[in-house]
Formats: structure tokens, C-alpha cells, sequence
DNA sequence: TGCTTTCTGCGAATCGATTCGACGACTCGG
DNA sequence: CCGAGTCGTCGAATCGATTCGCAGAAAGCA
């Protein structure tokens, strides 16, 4: 008993040493306003009534000292963080402008609902941030991204328990939720319509051969819809990949000039690659529609950048980062109900890049 | 008590209900094995020694039924996180790739560090989620960037005692940590590559005009920068302001032919504005170095990117963000301690993209 | 054998908020 | 004027982990 007075008046001194505001407690409040810790805790919560005056004179004490509720003791006590979970690809390749606009778009949505956003660094292995993530109770759902047919994070979070939803979908789309785009659909579209334009010999410029290679799902159903819409039209159709940045583009385009010259247009879902694409096709002397046609599905900005500006899907970055949350909230609210979907197709911006195949 | 009885007997039935996994905290690690609380969770910490054969069998069920101490539980009582807060600019303008490159390495060091990062995407003003994290006990630190000369929300973080680290720094750079890139040197630099050269009439290519209007250091500092090594070395200086894209960066340049037609060298910190120059420039027929100089400082695939490679000091994000975790985990561990700070001026790249003024 | 010292492990207090039962002070109808 | 029902508030238990003081047991020494 000795020892904790003590160590109360230790900590009583400590607490005028420093700043006024390292201590306040919803204790101290309660000491403040002249009432008890419970009473105001209904008057912030609402979740009792407490009479006019009373509740006046606790909001002139919290103003007046600043008070905001411990997170940490909050999140205990109610068994709910507030915060939601992001696992986005590990720091060592760059983020692609289509990842970058789900993160910015997820935090801006989960802002909104006044939630925070814990980010996960972490690639297919088992990874501390993620398991961290996952079994520490750190986060009240999960969103993953980058998904690949086979996912071992989709398993690990399914028998964990804990809710989640991922921005693109496994080989068996069934018992999760999630947002995607329907990438085949949205390739064969491309597809027919530069067959309708008279092309006979198609090429798809892809993501690269590593990302196909561990399974990388919008790699795979767009290499899918490709096959199948040119199958389906009689055409001719060259396959290549090709990683994710101008210089690749460039070699990739040299490559097909070599070896396929009598690809008439290009369809891509690589936007990284469209500057060296450009770049190629401006050494290579030809000109977009005329000589060669381009299209595909990319993020707005890149459509846009290009010269002339490119016939493309434009993927709704925006859209599908608040539908995940939103899809997610609903989710934590009732982890019991029925898995939801959305799969997107965004319509095929007609712009200046594709055009009457060249005879 | 009976009412106690009743409602720990119907706690018993749902656990029993859901997946096992819900009910793992110590408390039932230290009844599976046999001991108490306190003995688990000083064989976890070490911070007391316990037996090799207790140690064994408390391992040995936290493995079975994978249990991980509760965050929340463990930050109220240790009184911190092990969180970092980030606080990026609002999700209404696109990230820069600096910016990007920024977040990417804090996460990644601070991964390294087992530590989590949670994201606050906030403007100048305060804001909810600023607050929150400022204010909730939600983190250890805080990282800011974007900084302006004078910032609003270092005031808000200084008063608030929570340890923090800029990444730029405001306009009296003392009693605060940050990092930087040291702009008016490397502007200087290559104010100066450009005069030994031969060129007389110089223009800079600024970030945007509400950039410099709100006080953004770069651009002030890159601004100072210029004027003072144009002065100092008799040069004629033009300034731009240009906003963040490739339309902006080739209307910019179409002004500067317009109306400074004698300038034959430009520096920038422009990097998204590159592409747009880049257009500029083919479409006024100019070549790279022959007719045009351009030097600056950009990320380095930016500077690589252009065709022909760009003369440039390439900004260090990955050094820069780990170094800025580093510093922040310094402040944690000692907030009285003087405050660091850590000016970068990475050498000057020579590329393709300069060369003799033209006659 | 008896006493001190070192090991181990336990019980209880603690962090800060939420929430439930209870209780005193009212009002109101009979 | 009295019992029933409301209203406002309080005290105490609780969430899950850490940590401090303490108590047996084992070991060392005389």
C-alpha cells in the first residue's frame, strides 16, 4: 500500500513535470467535471441520457484540456480497432499507377468513414507485417490486392476468421468478396472492335512473364479473353509480355516489329509499357491509327498521355477502391452473409489511337 | 454473481460456437499449459527466466493454437504502438512519384522494423483523420511530408509533445527532425554545368503556381536556388510555374518558346512536366542537347525515362524514407534529445541532355 | 541441521475506456 | 399519501496483456 502511494505521487509529479496533456484520462475528465468516469463516457456516447447541464460542464472540461479516448483502450474494451487492414505489393517494385490509385482511393473512402488504414507491406510468402496484421487483432477487416488465381494470403485469411475482401479475384471466385474487373470481357471488346475496323493480325502486349508466371489473375484472364475473341473472330493473334516500364515497352515493340510485322494493331493492358511503345513506334516511323492501331485498358491518365490519345477501358481506380471498403464494412457489420461480388466493365473510351486497319 | 455465472456460461457456448481461434489469449495459453498469466507472458518477453521445460510446453501450445498477444491489450498497458503514423496528401490530387517513393520506403523500413504504419491522408487543414492520429494515442511517431515553409500541422504536432520527423522542412528548420534534399544547391549545380557550358539565358521550370503559393518548400527553395546562381554568374533567368502533368509540361515549354525564344537551357523539379516537355520540344522540332538543354532534379527513372537521358540530380526516396524512420525511432526512444537533421545534396548526374549552348 | 541465497512461478494491480446493475430522487396516477 | 415507473448517476466488472512484490522450493554454506 506504501509502495503505491509512492508511486501514484512519483507518477503525480512526472505528470507536472511535463505537458499538461499527458495526462487525461477519461478518469481525469471525470475528477474535472465533478462526476464519475461512466457518466461521461454516456455523455460522449449518447448511449444513456445525461441532463443538459451535466453534459455541459464535461464538454467544457474536454475542450478545454483536449481530451480524445485512448485508441488502444477503446479498441480492447469494445473488441473493434476502427481501423482497416491494406496489403499492397512489398516496397521493392514499384507500385503501378493502377495499384497507387487503389491505395489512394481505399485511404480516401475508409477517411470518409472515419477509419484508419494500417498498411501491410507484404508479397505472397508468409510475411511478419502480414501475419502481424492477420492474427494480432490489429485491424477489423482486410483488404488485399494483386491478387493471383492461387492465393495462399486469400486461404490464410479465410481460416483466420477475419473479415476481407480483395481488389481482384482467385481462379474460384466463390465465398469471398470482392471488387474486379472484368478483364476478358473488356480485351475482347478491344478485340472485336479492331476486327470490326477491318485488322486481321492482332497483337496483346501483356504484364510480364513473371507475373504470369506466379499466376497473376488479371495477366491470365486477359491472355484468356485475347485467345478467345480472336479464336472467335478468326484472327490472327501474337502473345507478349512485357514488364512494367518504358524501357521494356520499347524493346517489346522492336520485338514484335521483328518477328511479327504484320501485326496491324496492339492491344495492351500494360500501361507502363505505353511510352516506350510510343517511343517505338515514333523511331519505327509509323503513325497511330494510320499505320498502326492501339488499344487496351489502362488508368485514364495513361490513355490520356498518349499521342494520339489512346482508344482504351478506362479502369475506375476511384470506383473499385470504395467499393472494396464499402463491400468490406458490410462484411465486418455481418461476416455471416452471403459473399458479394462486383465485376466491372467500364465501356471502351473511343479515342484517337485505333482506326481502319492499313492495307 | 449469478448473473456473472450465467453470462461467463454463455461466453463458454459461443466460443464453443465459432472457430476455435476466437478464444486465444493468454489466459487460456497459461491454463493449457499449466501455469499462470504472468509465467506465459514472461516466457514470451524473456524478461524473467523460466524454466526450459515450461518455456517448452507454453511454446508448445502457443504453436498449436497459433496464438499472437492482442495489440490493442498490449499498447494500453505498454503505453505504445509500435505503430508509425504517415501522413500523406489527400487522395483528390495524384501522388507524385516522389510522394509514392516516400511512402514506399517509410513502409518498407518501417516493416524492418516490425513496425506498422497507419496512413492519414490529410491536407493543410485539420482534419478528422489528422487529429486521430495525432491525438488518440493511435502511434509512437509521425511522419510528415509535403512540407510547407510554414506549416500548420508541425505547429499541431510540436504542441502536441507526439515525436515526429518531416520529410522537407519548414522555414526555421531548427527544434524539429527532418530530411531533405538540399534544392537550392542542386538547382545551383546545375545553374552552374549549364554556365560553364555556355548558356546565358536560362529558364526554370517550377512545380505549380499553387504549390508556391501555399509556401511549398521545394518550390521556394528551388526558386531561391535559381535566381541566386543566375545572379551570381550574370545569367539571364526566366521562371515557370507548371502544374504536375505532361499537358502542363508542354504547354509550359510552347509559353517558353513563345516568349523567351533566347533561352537555351532549362532546369527543372518538375519531373511529371518531363514527358510534356519532352513533346514540347519534338513538336517545335528541337533536338536534345544540340538545340536545348535541360538538367534538374527528378527520381531517377524519370531522368532515364527521357529521351536523351536527363542531366540530373536524382532524388534518394528509398535513403530518404528509411532515414527518416530512423530518426523518428531515435526521437521515440529519446524526445528530449536535441533534434537532427539530415540535408541531402546527391551529386549531379551527367547524362545525354546537356551539352554546348548553341551559337 | 539450520540459515541464507538463488531460482521459479504465482497472485494481484494496472493501463483507459465501456457497460451493466443498482440506487436515490423525481413524477404521476390512484 | 403511497407504490409504480422514469430519469440521471454511480460503482464495479471487464477487455488482454505486463509487471511488481512475494512466496515456496532448491541449493549452498557453515
Amino acid at each position: 500500500m506504501v509502495i503505491r502511494r509512492l508511486r501514484q505521487a512519483a507518477r503525480r509529479m512526472c505528470a507536472v513535470a511535463t505537458v499538461e496533456s499527458v495526462l487525461m484520462n477519461i478518469g481525469e475528465i471525470a475528477r474535472r467535471a465533478g462526476v464519475s468516469r461512466s457518466t461521461v463516457s454516456y455523455a460522449l456516447s449518447g448511449k444513456r441520457p445525461v441532463t443538459g447541464e451535466t453534459r455541459r460542464r464535461i464538454q467544457a472540461v474536454i475542450d478545454e484540456i483536449g481530451y480524445r479516448p485512448n485508441a488502444a483502450a477503446r479498441a480492447l474494451k469494445e473488441g473493434r480497432t476502427r481501423t482497416l487492414g491494406l496489403v499492397i505489393p512489398p516496397a521493392n517494385q514499384r507500385l503501378t499507377d493502377m495499384q497507387l490509385g487503389f491505395v489512394a482511393s481505399v485511404v480516401e473512402a475508409a477517411a470518409r468513414a472515419d477509419l484508419d488504414v494500417l498498411l501491410s507491406p507484404s508479397g505472397g510468402d508468409h510475411d511478419r507485417s502480414f501475419e502481424r496484421v492477420v492474427t494480432g487483432r490489429r485491424v477489423d477487416g482486410v483488404i488485399l490486392m494483386e491478387i493471383r488465381l492461387e492465393d495462399e494470403r486469400v486461404v490464410r485469411l479465410r481460416e483466420s476468421g477475419l473479415p476481407f475482401v480483395t481488389i481482384g479475384h482467385t481462379a474460384n471466385p466463390y465465398g469471398t468478396c470482392w471488387v474486379d474487373v472484368d478483364y476478358p470481357t473488356l480485351i475482347a471488346r478491344c478485340v472485336h472492335h479492331l476486327a470490326d475496323l477491318g485488322h486481321r493480325s492482332l497483337a496483346l502486349v501483356n504484364r510480364s512473364a513473371e507475373l504470369l508466371a506466379i499466376g497473376y489473375g488479371p495477366a491470365h484472364r486477359a491472355l484468356a479473353g485475347f485467345t478467345e475473341a480472336v479464336a472467335q473472330r478468326g484472327l490472327t493473334g501474337v502473345e507478349l509480355t512485357c514488364a512494367d516500364d518504358a524501357a521494356a515497352g520499347e524493346s517489346c515493340f522492336e520485338q514484335l516489329r521483328d518477328q511479327h510485322p504484320d501485326v496491324t494493331a496492339v492491344v495492351t493492358i500494360n500501361e507502363a509499357a505505353l511510352p516506350g511503345l510510343q517511343r517505338g513506334l515514333e523511331r519505327a516511323g509509323l503513325v497511330v491509327p494510320r499505320d498502326m492501331s492501339l488499344a487496351g485498358v489502362a488508368a485514364r491518365h495513361w490513355a490520356e498521355d498518349f499521342r494520339p490519345q489512346l482508344t482504351a477501358a478506362d479502369i475506375p481506380t476511384v470506383e473499385m477502391g470504395a467499393s472494396a471498403v464499402d463491400l468490406l464494412l458490410e462484411r465486418i457489420a455481418a461476416p455471416e452473409a452471403p459473399a458479394r461480388h462486383l465485376l466491372l466493365a467500364p465501356p471502351v473510351s473511343l479515342r484517337a489511337s485505333t482506326g481502319p486497319a492499313p492495307r
